[in-house]
DNA sequence: GCGGCGATTATGTATATACATATTGAAACA
DNA sequence: TGTTTCAATATGTATATACATAATCGCCGC
């Protein structure tokens, strides 16, 4: 007889749920080395007496989770991951500020619609001189600046956007609310202050600062690009990464 | 870059595949606006001449990416993203180094075996003041030096650390091997360099640095965490996001 | 030996069916 | 009028079944 008397102690998981959670379990544990084959289908179907199907739907999204490498005629065996990856959250501003507990307020500093030039091109990925929207913006949270916003809105993919002040809301959720995001890019590193910057979060130049660069798609084409600029006390981003299992 | 949407004509799609980007490509593009309903099972049943579980498989996998919600009596619905979350991927520094064409050369630059402190375990979140490993290293491309890693291992979760001089092999690469992990959470912040950090580096104290943190537990206990100390100029991290869709 | 050719086997995908469960809306009732 | 009850409905989960597909093994003939 094997071990099937486990009676649900507690909270009702699906079966397909307890046999997902076991053997990702079993893997992350180390019982199951990388390389180690996990049982036939046929063989889980007997351990937790169900069928096939449900066996299938688990092993399947192990599968593109990546914990497992399933094999035609040989099996189901556990990889190693070649890279971590991490999911790395980027909430709207006013979010992260007010999550300080801090009043946030925004501003606009400056607006500029302009025929694409060859910086404005290489930041968007732009193939055609079409019109652009260059934005500037600071983030307050209390008195302090918190961040600076540097933007530019491809007109060609939001061309509501020509007809927008941006004085009393920010770039950011007014592009989200109008325009569904396909495809994203970020990158991040540490910069030392220019006076520019300097001067907008009240920091002195040659401090060190965040910068997060985010370039957006819709559908293929280009929709914004956008700087935000942190100083380094202000902010710290946090990723973080638990494998699949819902 | 690859998109979503992009026609592939010629291969062969599963049913249960061209369902889930037929509807992915109708929610990016805008066409079911966030809040619209999307049809019921039954009515795609109708439209793609399949059976229910087909349906219910793909409307399930996009419930778990985030695309949508599914409401029982009620139907399921266009989700609008919370917040934007990206892929970060974290590689081994060899390869990060390797790949932008420079030869990797790795320093054990101090390593201490003791009981953990206040500080230690504030940095592993451990309760207890079991033994830890403190190392400290230096990762460098070609002649310069390309990160400084300062890492603890919980002894308790990985004892044979305790043997390892980490003079050939960095422990990055050698807790990967050995240890699952489970779950991971990185912290990423500027900071300016401390006088150790830029002797180390060799960049002058005071120049922005970017800071990676990673904390690991394997099954629930805390298994190591490191930080890595890059120069500003010589690294960004890239995270993409692209929704889903398997 | 050695190369080709089925038979076998494990996974991949789809179907029809069944019952469970949560939620809504309306009928029945106090 | 307010509340309770109940049936309708859409999704959630599981089953048995069927056939497709890919890869491996072993047999066979040369």
């Amino acid at each position: 007889m094997s071990m099937i008397g486990t009676m649900d102690v507690g909270e009702p998981l699906s079966l397909h749920q307890r046999i997902l959670s076991d053997i990702s379990e079993r893997i992350l544990s180390g019982t199951w080395a990388p390389g180690h084959r996990i049982p036939f289908e046929h063989e889980l179907t007997a351990e937790y007496k169900c069928s096939r199907m449900t066996v299938n739907k688990a092993l399947s999204q192990l599968a593109k989770a990546g914990l497992i490498e399933r094999r035609r005629r040989t099996g189901s065996f556990v990889r190693r991951p070649q890279s971590q990856a991490a999911v790395l959250e980027i909430h709207d501003i006013r979010i992260e500020v007010e999550a300080l507990g801090l009043p946030y307020r925004y501003e606009r500093v400056a607006r500029h619609k302009r025929r694409s030039g060859a910086e404005d091109r290489a930041l968007l990925e732009l193939d055609s001189n079409g019109p652009v929207l260059a934005l500037e913006c600071r983030h307050f949270a209390g008195q302090r600046p918190f961040a600076h916003e540097r933007r530019l809105i491809n007109l060609a993919a939001v061309a509501e956007a020509a007809s927008e002040e941006f004085f009393a809301v920010a770039p950011g959720p007014w592009l989200i609310a109008r325009v569904p995001w396909s495809a994203a890019e970020h990158r991040i590193r540490a910069v030392a202050a220019d006076r520019n910057i300097a001067a907008a979060l009240d920091i002195e130049a040659g401090a060190p600062c965040l910068v997060v660069e985010r370039r957006t798609w819709s559908a293929e084409h280009p929709v914004t690009h956008v700087r935000f600029t942190y100083a380094a006390e202000s902010h710290t981003l946090v990723a973080r990464f638990t494998p699949s299992q819902g």
